[in-house]
DNA sequence: GAAGCGTGGGA
DNA sequence: TTCCCAAGCTT
């Protein structure tokens, strides 16, 4: 057991260095600034939907400065579509943190990272490890597979005893693993084994370079670990929209910081039918005069969400907007910070607004 | 400490 | 189609 132990971290390094990637936009940087955003965007999200996000955010935002100096509306539109919007909050907040407690220097320290906003253990750990080569362990996805696998640990990987044994394995791992060892080529590389050869639905043992010692592949117990999460009854909801159209433009809300799409624009939103009955009467016209769409269906990680649009063409004069609602032109739909599925409803209705 | 928090892709 | 879950953190 010590043995596989005090092997594992130096045969993932060699494997890395030869089979792992190594072309991905943040890597061949020591930059912590780039390092940090690729990692938060990573969170709970695949390499492929990041791409083009990481692109078009450093393009915006090349430092933490210019980060730290625009306001937080400016960088929701930014993460639209991506998901988890207090990743982008708590990001936001993070380099405001860094600019005005860290003398605007990006801290490369695990135990001073894992103190800021949306940085957690295993972020800290990561970027540390990238960025200086600390000896730091992470805890993701990818490595829960692996250790799990390897190591033959059974049980939920969310659960508390779970977690806490992956996570002393992985301290064990690097306690027994040479002095030298290759930090940034070990991090990356259980990312890429978990990503690329250790994968859920059919890991592909025979280009594994933990073959030896592998608790699953001994035991061909690939298909039950890690142990998959009891599923539960999906939830559901339901919710009526307002697309109240004036000329070329749309009236969207901002969403409160809390809750789902917090700090994200979206259609004014109602509970139910009575609710927008009741807005559209203080407002002088009336749910007969507006028109009803087809409902779509929206499928969040915790519920599901059933929506109504209701489209209202009908000029209203007099309407001033609350401090939390805004006019939105046609074309600033593409750039808007709207969440998906209202990004998509809008987009489906472009070919109305017609200058 | 369990629940809340998005979205898209793969099996 | 349906289900699972991905470079997790916050409250």
């Amino acid at each position: 057991m010590s043995d596989l132990l005090s092997t594992f971290a130096q045969r993932i390094v060699d494997w890395q260095v030869s089979h792992g990637r190594h072309h991905l936009p943040w890597q061949n940087t020591t930059d912590p600034y780039r390092i940090w955003l690729s990692e938060i965007m990573l969170q709970q999200t695949q390499v492929s939907t990041v791409l083009d996000y990481y692109e078009r955010f450093l393009t915006r935002f090349p430092t933490v400065q210019d980060l730290a100096a625009a306001h937080q509306d400016e960088v929701m539109p930014y993460w639209a579509g991506l998901g988890y919007y207090a990743r982008a909050r708590n990001l936001h907040r993070c380099a405001q943190t860094i600019q005005q407690h860290h003398d605007g220097q990006f801290p490369t320290d695990s135990r001073v990272l894992v103190t800021l906003p949306g940085i957690g253990p295993s972020t800290a750990a990561a970027i540390a490890a990238f960025s200086v080569g600390e000896r730091a362990a992470i805890m993701d996805g990818n490595v829960k597979r692996v250790f799990c696998r390897y190591f033959g640990v059974y049980g939920p990987t969310h659960l508390r005893a779970t977690e806490k044994q992956l996570w002393h394995l992985a301290h064990q791992a690097l306690e027994q693993a040479p002095a030298k060892l290759n930090m940034r080529a070990y991090t990356q590389g259980q990312m890429d084994l978990g990503a690329q050869i250790c994968t859920r639905g059919q890991p592909d043992c025979q280009r594994c370079p933990l073959q030896q010692g592998c608790y699953a592949l001994a035991h061909q117990a690939q298909g039950e670990l890690p142990t998959p999460k009891p599923r539960t009854q999906q939830a559901e909801r339901s919710c009526h929209m307002l697309i109240w159209q004036q000329g070329n433009q749309i009236l969207v809300e901002q969403r409160p910081d809390q809750g789902i799409w917090g700090g994200m624009l979206s259609l004014p939103q109602f509970e139910t039918e009575a609710d927008l009955a009741q807005f559209l009467t203080h407002h002088g016209t009336s749910l007969q005069q507006a028109q009803k769409m087809a409902e779509l269906t929206h499928v969040f990680s915790h519920f599901k969400l059933h929506i109504t649009p209701w489209l209202v063409h009908k000029p209203m004069a007099f309407y001033e907007p609350k401090p939390d609602e805004r006019w939105l032109a046609s074309e600033q739909l593409a750039t808007a910070a709207l969440p998906a599925p209202v990004s998509k409803l809008l987009a489906a209705l472009a070919f109305d607004f017609t200058p």
